[in-house]
DNA sequence: CCAACATACGGAACATTGTTCCGTTTGCCA
DNA sequence: TGGCAAACGGAACAATGTTCCGTATGTTGG
């Protein structure tokens, strides 16, 4: 397909470049299992053997790491999404399933729901990623539930996943349950 | 061990020391307005017109500081807790009422609901103190509701306070409606 | 009122972490 | 293989929190 249409043709990149690349989002995918996405640039430098001026060269901000290296299960939450109406009795349960995918996937990732709300612009990328690929989404199972006269009408997708993603901050302390926040959350968008 | 009683008999601060106080407390309140409550503590200190050690001195730690501050707001909340029981109509009328003057309180103070859950060890005091104070008032109120039948049941007053601290995060965001997120959450506690 | 001492002060110095920049190395291609 | 652009490494700088100690000052006994 050509592909030096508008797109601005990369021009393939040195052997070396591809391979620290990997090797960044490897050691930077651990380091964030063990240590939090806030994992100082350092230590995941030091743990991919290269020095911070690569990761830096490879990803501006720590956003733009975080990213790469959630890409695949954020892009598995968005597409459960539309074959979760198709399959669910009802569009609030569709809702409900496919919030708690969202919050699984938060709660299991030390930092990240923190990172999701800082309003540090390092983060940018984050909120924007983010927002543009589960909005929409959200913004069908919405609307399917308010049409079905489910929940409470105009609700905007961008509150409701902010609401979500705020829920789960914290999601480690054994004393706060943020599924079972989420689900009462959730519950409270019904309409009696 | 002497020390008479039990009372650390504190003896009496120099004056200095009392009017260093007292400033830093203005200063900081100040900051806190405008800067949030993450002004860096060299701004706080020059506003004052001291320097760091002072600070130091005086407030060990940002907690130390931030309690200080808003002191006598918390304890405006925790207290009318017991009245708004009293004179509403029913106990999750109350809670609801309660939980808003709590809202209130937070989104008008910037970064102070992110402080409230940040698991930083400099925050602990902080923690302690909202929940030592909030915790007893939430729970009497808590179990009024639950006890009319009104609320589900086992709901633990701390996971309550942080859920709704947590739906505070980033009320300064215009598309973010925090208030309106805490109405819906407090609708799920509702037994239908 | 003065001297002496404990208290409190100021801010330099150090630690941590993010970010930039440039001299050096290395892959790639002619 | 030679040369050059790409990529690298890490020193250097910036922002902030935190500590420490020489200095200044309030307080008190005489």
């Amino acid at each position: 397909m050509a592909d030096d249409g508008s797109a601005p043709a990369a021009p393939r990149k040195r052997a070396d470049a591809r391979r620290n690349e990997k090797t960044l989002l490897e050691a930077a995918a651990a380091a964030f299992v063990t240590s939090g996405v806030d994992v100082p640039v350092r230590d995941i430098a030091a743990k991919a053997g290269v020095g911070v001026g690569t990761i830096y060269r490879h990803f501006p901000t720590r956003a733009d790491l975080i990213v790469a290296v959630y890409r695949h299960q954020v892009e598995a939450c968005a597409e459960a999404g539309p074959a979760l109406l198709a399959e669910s009795s009802s569009p609030h349960a569709a809702l409900a399933q496919w919030i708690d995918l969202f919050v699984d996937f938060l709660v299991t990732k030390h930092g990240l729901a923190e990172a999701l709300q800082s309003d540090d612009a390092a983060f940018q990328t984050l909120h924007a990623y983010f927002l543009d690929r589960l909005i929409p989404v959200c913004a069908q199972l919405l609307d399917a539930a308010a049409e079905a006269g489910e929940i409470i009408p105009d609700l905007e997708p961008f509150e409701l996943l902010r609401g979500v993603g705020n829920l789960c901050i914290g999601a480690d302390n054994p004393r706060y349950d943020a599924r079972r926040m989420v689900g009462l959350f959730i519950a409270g968008l019904r309409l009696h």
